[in-house]
DNA sequence: CGCAGAGTGGACTGATCGGTCCAGTAACGA
DNA sequence: TCGTTACTGGACCGATCAGTCCACTCTGCG
């Protein structure tokens, strides 16, 4: 594949995600991610098997979305200012986009997961990723002792995981982005309890 | 609208909402809804005034399908056991079916509350009967003098409805119940910490 | 009984969809 | 330079979709 194959794949993967994004995955149809990517049809095939794998190739994208775009928030995740920034952040988020939309691994789930088994291994991954990234700021805050022995780590990730879905379906239906701060309030209230400065 | 006329709108809902919760709200079509429910096309539109009228009745009726479901547990969520019995059959569901499907609100929300506002209410509504009766539970707890005074039961009841869609997302996508099992776990935590008798 | 309106059946339409096909062009290695 | 392969354009197809239309039957009520 040259340089030319690669950005032309590039561009209808781009076009895709940002056509799902905003008509959802059934309302994304193969001409309209055509004409916005500048493509003919015979290219989309050239680069995808079917509609199914170019949705897997949107799974993947707006996984690497999603967790890129905290890359910078993830740093700071071992310590308890630098979780409120994150809860902050993701608030705000949802607050510039006046709730809607959700987040893009959790929508891609409700819509893929059932019926595109490879997609969902993308979304999976992405996830894992994600809940990676929360360990390993808790992992820090223990190796220096501030978290009690005892703390299930995993757990209060998963926790939080968990929180960050939850929060965000209730913000998107209730459209409301408090629905996200109060769930992520509770998960931090986990990790607060477990914390030996709290 | 006579009895029969009443008992075929039924019918043609139901058969939505099975359709539906198969396939995903893009994959049923109306043809086969109208299959499914023994129903001409003309009878569609004579109790719905288009397809996403109908998905609207659907969210209505998933939403009461899913409430209606655990209006028993309900009855038992002021007491930590009951709760503990609650988390319980609500992963025994999720391991019954596989892990597969999400929670019908939760799924339904995905697909339809971004393009379908009457929806999205519907499903909005559904979800502040959910919390209500875990509310109405931890408010019982309360009455009783077994939560600390100063405990902020809804935000409690919220943490729990979000931990409830996350861990279920989380279930859904990773193919694994004992996602949802630790969700609930962890906001069964904040309740145990609030509780005068842990 | 009689009739108005609720309820029903199913053919039909125009649009759109995912997917195929083939001809032609650009790029790259030998 | 030449042949091979990657890449591109767009017409085309069969299937399916939501929605329309009209003729017909049933049902409740005065």
């Amino acid at each position: 594949m040259t340089a030319k194959g690669r950005e032309t794949r590039e561009r209808i993967v781009r076009a895709a995600t940002e056509l799902v994004a905003a008509r959802g995955v059934a309302g994304a149809s193969l001409d309209e991610v055509r004409v916005r990517a500048h493509v003919s049809k015979s290219q989309l095939y050239h680069y995808f098997a079917d509609r199914d794998d170019l949705m897997r190739a949107v799974a993947r994208a707006a996984s690497d979305d999603v967790i890129g775009g905290q890359a910078e928030l993830f740093e700071q995740l071992d310590t308890i200012a630098g979780l409120r920034a994150w809860i902050d952040a993701l608030v705000a988020l949802q607050e510039a986009r006046q709730a809607k939309g959700g987040c893009p691994i959790g929508s891609l789930a409700g819509q893929l997961a059932e019926h595109n088994d490879r997609a969902r291994l993308e979304l999976a991954d992405g996830l894992d990723r994600w809940e990676a990234g929360i360990r390993v700021g808790l992992e820090r805050m223990a190796a220096r002792g501030e978290l009690r022995p005892d703390t299930e780590i995993g757990a209060l990730a998963q926790n939080m995981l968990a929180a960050v879905q939850g929060g965000l379906l209730l913000t998107q239906v209730r459209r409301d982005p408090n629905q996200l701060r109060a769930a992520l309030s509770g998960a931090l209230n986990l990790i607060l309890a477990a914390h030996t400065n709290p």
